[in-house]
DNA sequence: CTATGCACTTAGGAAGAGTACT
DNA sequence: AGTACTCTTCCTAAGTGCATAG
């Protein structure tokens, strides 16, 4: 259907998008949009031009006119039907079908299933085994326990998988995880809490994915952590590191003082070079100065903070040159930390906390043209967290002489502890690593939720190709926003709050000033260009052909228009994922980004991937099929500070290979001219060894020159964030089996750890 | 319908840890 | 051992999308 739905033709190649374009925030500036009173823009549009939407229009004569119009624009609709005649894929699609995890949650309705799972599931031995006052403890209440077994006797029908596992576990642990334990142990000293500890380790490889979910909309019958951990309280500097205010010295309370390290900290920044930082910072900061302060210091120009920020770079300079003990001693602290407050028990298995530290106080950096950057970040004490727990668990307790702002026990939410933080007025969480069951199954579900997607795009791309001859102006619109999301992964682009955060975009929130149209450019049709900060002020820029009709649209979208109007002034994210939902179960317009994201993903590795040859050269080609991932989701970079040289160096490197392998082939030569005189057996072995050297280095030099390739066709595209939130992981762990390659090339420790399930599912037949 | 609140995913950069090289 | 560079982890901002209130 979708005639121009590769993207490996459009994106992949699309490099030049990046050639001009990286972090243009600053120069982008000069464009100085007005955008005022954007909320306003969309209204004012409405009644200027609006009236082709049936809906809201209360004046006939106006609509009709406005359809009149429309066909002038575009051309008859009936002429425009009789000369495509687009063909209507009937939808063949099968909705329902097997999808595995449809499949699974229609199973957990019938009993017997689920009586297994549920065992299946049994608490593992070491932490029911633990004893009561354990901080650690198995949850007492039966009634707060469905996931876990209901009783012992039922331990005969455990699924055979799992008891194996449980056996294995028994008898042999991950050495790792003693050497952590003993560790502790050792540190802390005390006998109860090395007892504890021993009995602690984490379980091994539980799969969480060959259980039972939960239906009901809860996420977890039993959850207990220590609650988070406090920033360091503020050390006031020595008192020879002097603060000068307009070339004298002055000594600042320690509240000031506090924030004014902050800044101090910064100074090599270029953050506390911008007006608005400085503005926002010094406002924030004279709020936290004493009276006779603030009397005093009035300009931050005159302000000096030299002595501040040369201690810290001292300061981080000892850090750095400490002797190994001392290091030591610190990772053995971090070690204990990390084993007291970053896991928690959520239904019977220790799960990973991602962020358990609190977010220490300091000044807001926003990215792009942020307006709240530079404000002070306020600290957070006890009182501003509301912790989440079961009611039966052993709640955390606040630091001495402290109270929390709330205890509840909430099991439809995933988050442990919450606050308020203060910039935005938004709530900030504690929540699992993303190898916890909990993230786990989510992401799984996502990409099951993509597969649907691909069993339904097609007859979706047929119906919003034809909604773009519709009569109504917001069905065009829709239509059109569609054809971007899923042609070019553009995010949905919910609206946001104006001057509360840096002016970016996405889909539906493209304004007129951020697209041009040629009727013709580079000896192609109907282009589009595309100029918009997107997310963290990325700049997305592409130059792509489109349909006539999708063009002939734009340009009636764009119609007596200012720059600064929206483009699509009759559409909004929740208009469209109303639609979306209609059109299949759970279909929002992120899903199109996974969709193709994944989809091009296995569509690349097709291509690229050549069977005779080696690893490194394959795995080049993994990591082009994942750039061209990259390249569609826009996922820039920074090119490295270093990155000039380092590719330097890998020339160097590659050419003193070469010289290496030609000296080599010389030597190979003359030990084959000796041999062919010789004729003994000495001479010949010489060769074979002479030979075997050579092969060695032409396989070094290789692995060199593809290294030189992927990095120079890296430099500026980041593909970490598409290989783990966008790229079913199925599709790289089947890539890895199907061609013997270790999925340790691809996925490192962290990310096998998110993407367990996948490597343990996945065969090498894997279909997207 | 719009506005707001809330929960959760996605994002790039900084800092830290690890490794290779001299 | 010290230095240079790279890879990983941490950090937290900035999105999406749903529910609910007005």
């Amino acid at each position: 259907m979708s005639g121009d739905h590769s993207h490996s033709e459009n994106q992949v190649d699309g490099g030049s998008r990046f050639n001009d374009s990286h972090k243009h925030k600053d120069k982008y500036k000069e464009k100085e949009h007005k955008h005022k009173d954007h909320k306003k823009d969309k209204e004012r549009e409405k009644s200027k031009h609006g009236n082709s939407d049936y809906k809201d229009s209360s004046d006939k004569k106006h609509r009709d006119k406005e359809k009149e119009k429309m066909k002038h624009k575009d051309g008859s609709t009936d002429k425009y039907k009789d000369k495509h005649k687009e063909k209507r894929k009937e939808e063949k699609v099968n909705y329902h079908a097997n999808n595995s995890w449809q499949n699974a949650q229609m199973k957990s309705l019938d009993g017997k299933v689920k009586k297994e799972k549920e065992n299946g599931f049994a608490s593992p031995p070491h932490v029911k085994s633990e004893p009561e006052d354990d901080f650690y403890h198995s949850p007492r209440h039966e009634k707060s326990l469905k996931r876990e077994r209901d009783d012992d006797n039922d331990s005969e029908f455990k699924p055979k998988k799992i008891k194996t596992e449980n056996d294995k576990k028994a008898k042999k642990r991950k050495p790792e995880e003693d050497v952590k334990s003993k560790k502790t142990k050792n540190k802390k000293g005390e006998v109860t809490d090395g007892k504890k500890k021993a009995k602690k380790e984490p379980e091994e490889k539980w799969k969480w994915w060959e259980e039972e979910r939960y239906t009901d909309g809860s996420k977890w019958k039993f959850l207990e952590h220590k609650g988070p951990v406090f920033a360091p309280p503020y050390e006031p500097i020595p008192s020879n590191v002097k603060f000068f205010y307009d070339g004298k010295h002055m000594k600042l309370s320690p509240g000031a003082e506090e924030v004014a390290t902050f800044f101090a900290k910064m100074l090599d920044h270029e953050y506390t070079t911008k007006d608005i930082f400085r503005k926002n910072f010094f406002k924030d900061w004279k709020k936290e100065m004493t009276a006779e302060e603030r009397a005093k210091i009035t300009d931050l120009k005159k302000c000096d903070f030299t002595e501040m920020s040369e201690y810290f770079k001292a300061q981080s300079e000892a850090r750095k040159a400490m002797t190994k003990d001392e290091k030591l001693k610190i990772k053995a602290e971090n070690e204990r930390l990390l084993q007291e407050y970053g896991f928690c028990i959520m239904d019977n298995h220790r799960e990973r906390i991602a962020n358990f530290r609190i977010e220490p106080p300091g000044l807001f950096r926003g990215r792009g043209d942020h307006p709240k950057m530079g404000m002070l970040k306020r600290r957070i004490r006890p009182q501003d967290i509301i912790i989440n727990c079961s009611k039966d668990s052993k709640h955390p307790e606040p630091p001495p002489g402290t109270k929390w702002k709330e205890v509840r026990h909430d099991n439809k939410v995933t988050w442990l502890v919450s606050w308020t933080e203060n910039i935005q007025g938004s709530i900030k969480y504690i929540m699992l690593n993303p190898s916890s069951r909990i993230k786990g199954e989510k992401d799984w579900q996502k990409y099951e939720t993509a597969r649907r997607l691909k069993k339904c795009v097609d007859r979706i791309r047929t119906q919003y190709r034809e909604d773009w001859k519709s009569k109504e102006m917001r069905i065009r619109q829709r239509a059109v926003a569609l054809y971007f999301i899923d042609k070019l992964a553009l995010r949905a682009g919910n609206e946001k709050e104006e001057g509360e955060t840096a002016d970016t975009v996405g889909c539906c929130s493209l304004r007129v000033e951020h697209i041009k149209l040629y009727p013709e450019n580079e000896g192609l049709e109907y282009v589009v260009e595309f100029d918009f900060l997107g997310k963290d002020s990325i700049r997305y820029y592409n130059k792509v052909p489109v349909e006539k009709r999708v063009f002939k649209n734009l340009q009636l979208f764009m119609e007596n228009k200012e720059p600064d109007d929206d483009l699509f002034d009759r559409l909004n994210t929740s208009v469209l994922n109303k639609h979306l939902q209609e059109l299949m179960d759970g279909l929002t317009a992120k899903v199109f980004r996974t969709y193709n994201a994944s989809i091009t993903l296995q569509q690349q590795l097709k291509v690229l991937t050549s069977a005779d040859e080696n690893i490194p050269a394959k795995i080049l080609s993994y990591n082009r099929a994942n750039r061209a991932v990259a390249i569609l989701c826009n996922h820039q970079r920074a090119p490295p500070k270093t990155f000039e040289k380092s590719m330097q160096n890998l020339q160097a490197k590659i050419d003193a290979k070469r010289d290496q392998l030609s000296d080599a082939k010389r030597e190979l030569k003359s030990s084959k001219a000796d041999a062919k005189v010789r004729r003994d057996e000495k001479s010949k072995k010489a060769v074979e060894t002479k030979k075997k050297a050579v092969q060695r280095i032409e396989e070094q030099l290789m692995k060199l020159e593809v290294q030189a390739t992927d990095r120079e066709e890296n430099k500026q595209i980041a593909l970490g964030t598409s290989k783990l939130n966008y790229l079913d992981p199925r599709i790289s762990v089947a890539w890895c089996k199907k061609w013997g390659i270790p999925v340790e090339k691809i996925y490192n420790k962290t990310q096998r750890e998110k993407f367990a399930w996948a490597i343990d599912m996945a065969d090498d037949d894997f279909e997207f």
